[in-house]
Order: structure tokens, then sequence, then C-alpha cells
DNA sequence: TTGAGCCATGTAAACGATTACATGTAGCTT
DNA sequence: AAGCTACATGTAATCGTTTACATGGCTCAA
């Protein structure tokens, strides 16, 4: 029963003509008579003929796969990216590869390593957090090229990528809670190294200069976009002596963190302190309360991010691509972690 | 500055050596003396030579790639399953490849496809929701003995699995509610053809009826695993005559929806209805209330799949691999969204 | 009628590794 | 010294496609 696997002399032998016919048959059947197309399709039915992959891409010099490098797999943030990307190359010949650069070392170098063993072709890169050094080295393995960044990117690095709107998403949030009567707004950052941090950072300092508003600088708090860091931001928030009145939180895990510390300590949400997240994941509609949020379309980033590397990878190699950054809007949705600042804990200026 | 990159042929030059013996250096190297060893070694270094794995797998007959097939990419479920997997592929050659079996007509025949168009040696399935006739197909192109599957698993097919011991997960949920002095128990299952959602709700009805506990069927109300359906399933409790005390749900995500309907309709959990979920989500800890439920180590689950999947792929083809189910140990975990049934409302029997 | 042009198809050389088999050398036995 | 073994290495076929180039037939214009 189990007959080896045809091959395309195979076919060929059985429709009575040469391999090359066969070939273009598959790739290029407007070259061939109907006829003989006709006898190709009907031989390749015959013999169960699969097309072998591997040399196709051995003689293309075309693997017809791309990585995606994600920070961190374990993390339910990227699910929705990576299903985005996934539908974006559906429809695609390219196969979709992963990789955790989490506790990674050299994963620069592991990423090279791909591209220089023909195992890939392009990169999307959720994984902002490459130093200049690391960069240097795609450049000169010449794989720069061949790189979206998306949702994080590099500061100063010439490479395409989809992100959200980072600072309008910012404004947003702190403009709610600034329309809401709150004015000691306290900030839980991302991780140091973070572009999303910085930006978020930055343009909620910004506006808060622009509107006067007090600053304390313990108010803004260290995270790391983990629930157990809002956790930890809502002890220190609770340990505090000059306590803020509303909180924008860098994800909605932080969010959800920072909503459980306080409520366990007593306090509720959004009677003495709004919350606000980032992310608008899954979850943040069903929450107690449901949270007030900066909806980033994940799924748009993915699939745009899918679409831009195959622009990129289908195009002439000469016409370098230009460096692009493509802003996905962000949206505020305002949920019932946010609530007008009550009397008795208002100070306003 | 751009050369072609060397090939095996140039470092046989550099090194005054054969093809041959450059492939055996890199795959044989204890058959080589230790000179020819360390001029390859060289020439390897002076040329930048990097193996091209195309050329590799063509010539080996073997992709050097699993596919993981997830049934929704955007389900953060599964996230922390591909990063065990993802990590147990890590030191192996093995790259990772994915695909969203949603919405995706003819799988069987896709998944087929990638095996026989050489793009991959094997397949993590992590969803179950394959019919007899698809599996027939498996056979009939002989892939089926390099599929493993994780999590889920398809009754009455001798495929080798690694899933949670969900008999035990729901019996021990059960358990802990009726020692609270719970009798009125009500189950939010998963989608109706799924083996999880038969398995733990059999385990169920099994324990009530070993402790003669009432049954109404209203209790047992269909959901398929989401926050939505979770949702859905608070607002059928509220509206019935005769409410359960307690409810357990087939998933964390269904548990938050259910929380938060019932918490929105102004009932408290757990004080009126305790809640335990099942998966342990990284959320269920800091939900609010922190929700009680069964713990599966998804990350182990993935990791030793891609154990198991490696052995299978490595061992002689002629042995075939017995069937086996690996039963991975589940936990419950107390916390606040259960809690003893109030004497008001306790009929017990 | 001839030859230019075009079209459909065939021939055979790549793509870059691996490996069965051949070969040569050295060491050892008798 | 012949013969045997063992080992290190080379030769060349092979994996299954694609495609530049060659070929042969047909059409059409002059």
């Amino acid at each position: 029963m189990k007959h080896k696997t045809a091959k395309i002399q195979d076919v060929a032998r059985v429709a009575g003509v040469s391999t090359a016919t066969v070939s273009r048959a598959l790739s290029n059947p407007q070259k061939l008579s109907d006829a003989t197309l006709k006898a190709v399709s009907d031989a390749i039915s015959a013999t169960g003929y699969r097309i072998n992959k591997t040399a196709q891409s051995l003689r293309r010099q075309k693997a017809n796969a791309i990585l995606v490098c994600v920070p961190n797999l374990g993390n339910p943030f990227f699910s929705e990216i990576l299903s985005g990307i996934s539908k974006g190359f559906s429809s695609t010949k390219y196969s979709v590869l992963i990789t955790d650069s989490q506790h990674l070392d050299e994963k620069e170098m592991r990423v090279i390593e791909s591209f220089s063993d023909g195992t890939i072709d392009g990169m999307i890169c959720l994984d902002g957090n490459f130093k200049s050094n690391q960069l240097d080295k795609f450049s000169a393995f010449n794989v720069d090229d061949k790189i979206v960044f998306a949702c994080e990117w590099v500061d100063n690095a010439n490479y395409p990528s989809i992100r959200s709107d980072n600072e309008k998403g910012a404004k947003l949030a702190f403009r709610h809670l600034y329309d809401l009567g709150h004015r000691k707004i306290a900030h839980v950052t991302g991780p140091e190294n973070n572009v999303l941090t910085l930006i978020r950072r930055d343009s909620l300092n910004h506006e808060r200069e622009r509107l006067g508003l007090p600053f304390n600088p313990e108010w803004i708090i260290r995270g790391d976009f983990s629930v157990a860091s809002g956790v930890e931001a809502g002890h220190r928030i609770l340990d505090m002596k000059d306590r803020p009145t509303a909180v924008f939180c860098a994800s909605d895990e932080v969010a959800f963190g920072l909503i459980s510390a306080l409520t366990s300590a007593g306090l509720n949400v959004p009677k003495d302190i709004s919350v606000v997240g980032f992310d608008d994941i899954s979850l943040a509609d069903n929450f107690v309360p449901a949270l007030t949020t900066i909806r980033q379309n994940r799924k748009f980033i993915g699939l745009r991010a899918a679409e831009k590397l195959s622009e990129i990878l289908e195009q002439n190699k000469e016409q370098k691509n230009p460096y692009s950054a493509e802003i996905v809007d962000v949206e505020l949705i305002v949920r019932a972690s946010t609530s007008r600042i009550h009397v008795y804990s208002s100070n306003t200026y």
C-alpha cells in the first residue's frame, strides 16, 4: 500500500513530458498548451504527487518561512498579535516560525544564524529590546532589510515598524482622568529599558506639565507590565503619605494587580482611586470592576506587520525599503474603574 | 564588502581537504584526526561558513521542523503551552512552526500537505476537535505516528498524548465545594464537542451521584470556555428559581465572566455564590475575588509534549511507538472565590 | 521559397549538502 | 615480507526541484 511518494520525474513519465514541463505547469501554467496542462494535471492526480518544498527552496534560494521573535511566549499579551500575524500569512506560501527571545543570550546571533542557514527569509520582531551593537550585527550580516518590528521597536534605528499611537494613548488616559477632576495622578510604568515605557511616561509627563498639575516623583512607579508588579505598586501607593487619586497603568495586567491589591486593603476602585489600564485585553471588559483602558488593536498590528514584511520580501532587493513607522490608532474605552473624583478626597488646584 | 556566503566547497578548498571531510567534521568529528579537525575549524572561521539547512534537509530527507496546531492562537490559554513547547525544542535542532486551526477548512489536509511537502517532521496538536474520518486520512498518508496531542486529545484514537488529570480536577473542585457545605452545585461546561467538556462533566456527575446530591438539569449550563459564555451563564443563573449555591466552571475565563455578571447584579462572590475555575491562568490569583481553581501545569505539558515528539522522531521508524496517554497531575488552589455555605441559604440533605 | 520570429517543450546544469564506496597508508601478525 | 585490519580521507552519486539555453516546428512576410 505504501508507495514512495511520487516526484516530479514520475509525473513527467506518466504525463509523457519532461520534468521542466511539469515544473512549468505548476509555476507558469500560462506558458503551456492546454493539452499538456491537462496531461500534467491528470498525471499529478494519478501519482498523488506533492511538491517537495525543501528541494524547491534549495533551488530557488528562498525558504518561504518567516520568524516571529516574541519576548515572552508565556505572556498572553502577545498571543493576539501572533494570531494576526498568522492570519496575515495564511493565504501566502510562508510558514510562520516562532522563537522565545526571553533568557536567550546572543539572541541577535540566533536570528542571524537562521537567516544565513536558509531557514527563514524574514522576521517580525515583537521584542524592542535590542542594543545598537546587536542591530549593527544585523546590518553586518545583511539581514537588516528583512526585519519588521511590531508593537515595540528600537529608537534611532531605521527599521520599518507597525505600532500603536502610544503617545495618544497616554494622553487620552491622562485627559480622561483630568476631566473627571483628578489632579494627583500616578503612573505605573513598564520596565526601564523599554520604548513603550518611555513614550507613555514622557507623554504623560508632558501632559501633566502642560496642564500645570502637581508632581510628586513618588507617583511614578516602576513596573514591568506584569500583574505582580501591579500588586507591588498597589502596596507602594497604600503606603504613601500623599496618595494619588488616580493611577494610569502601563498595561491592563498591571491594572488588575493594582486593583487587586487596593481592594484587598479595603479601598474601593473607582470610589477611592480610579484606575486606567493600557491594551484592552479580553478580560478587561469583565474584570471587577470592568477596566477603563486604552485599546490597542493588536490583531490588526500583527496583520499589518505580516503584510508589510510580505511586501518587503516580494519587492526587488535593489530598492531599499524606506524606513517607515506605521502608527495604528488607539481608543479610550471607558468602563467602571474610573469615576469622578469624590469631594472628600479632592484637593483641586 | 559583501561576499557570497561560503559553501562547504569553499571551506574544503581553504582547509585543503574534500567536502566529505568538512561534512564529517561537522556531524562526525570523532571520525577525523585532530589535525584535520583543526584545519577545518580554522577554515570555517576564515570563510565565515554557515551550513545551509535547506540543502541538508533535502539530502537527509528531514525537515528538522515541527508544527504546533493551535485551535485559536488568540486565546491566551495556549500561549503558555506554546512557551513550554518552544522551550522543549530550544536545545534541539528543530524549528517550531505554528498554525491556527480555527476557521480552517480541511485542516487535516493542510497538515498532511505540510508533512508531504517536507516542511515538517512531526506535529503537536493542541486541538482535539478532529473527526474520525480526518484521523483516517492521517493514517492513509502515514503521518499518524508523528503526531502527539497535548492538553486535548481525541477519544478512541491511538495517539500519544500529554494531558492533565481532568477527572481528578473536576472531582477536586466538586469535593471542595461539597466540603464547604454546598449541595446545589452548578457546572458551566465547555463546548459540546470537546473532550475536556465531556470528561469534566462526567466526572462531576459521577461524583454528584456517588454523594447522592440533588440534580437539576438546569444546573448544567453549556459554555465554550470564554469569558462571554461565563457572563451568559451568570445571567442564566440569576434567572433561576432554584439557584445553585456554588458553580464549577470549565475554565478560569468562564469563572471571570460569571463572577462579573453575578457581581454586576449585586450578588457577592463567595458570600452568595461560590465559584471554582479550571486552569489557574496567571490572572486567577489577582482577580477580585482571587479565584479558587484547579491548576493545570500548562508549561510542563508543553515541555513534555515536545520531549515526547522528539523521542518519537528520533527513534527507529520500525518500532511503532505504543499509544500512551501521559497524565499530568492537577492541584486544587483555594483562594477567595469559595466559602462555606451561609446558613440562610442552606438547605442541606 | 526562405528565413525571421515565436512558441512549446526538452536537455542538462545548477542549488549545497551527505554518504556509500573506493582508496591509500600504517601497524601488526606470522 | 606478505597479508590483514583499521583507520582517515577522497570520489562521485544523490536528494527533488528550477531554469538558462537549445531545439524543432509553425506562421508569415517578402
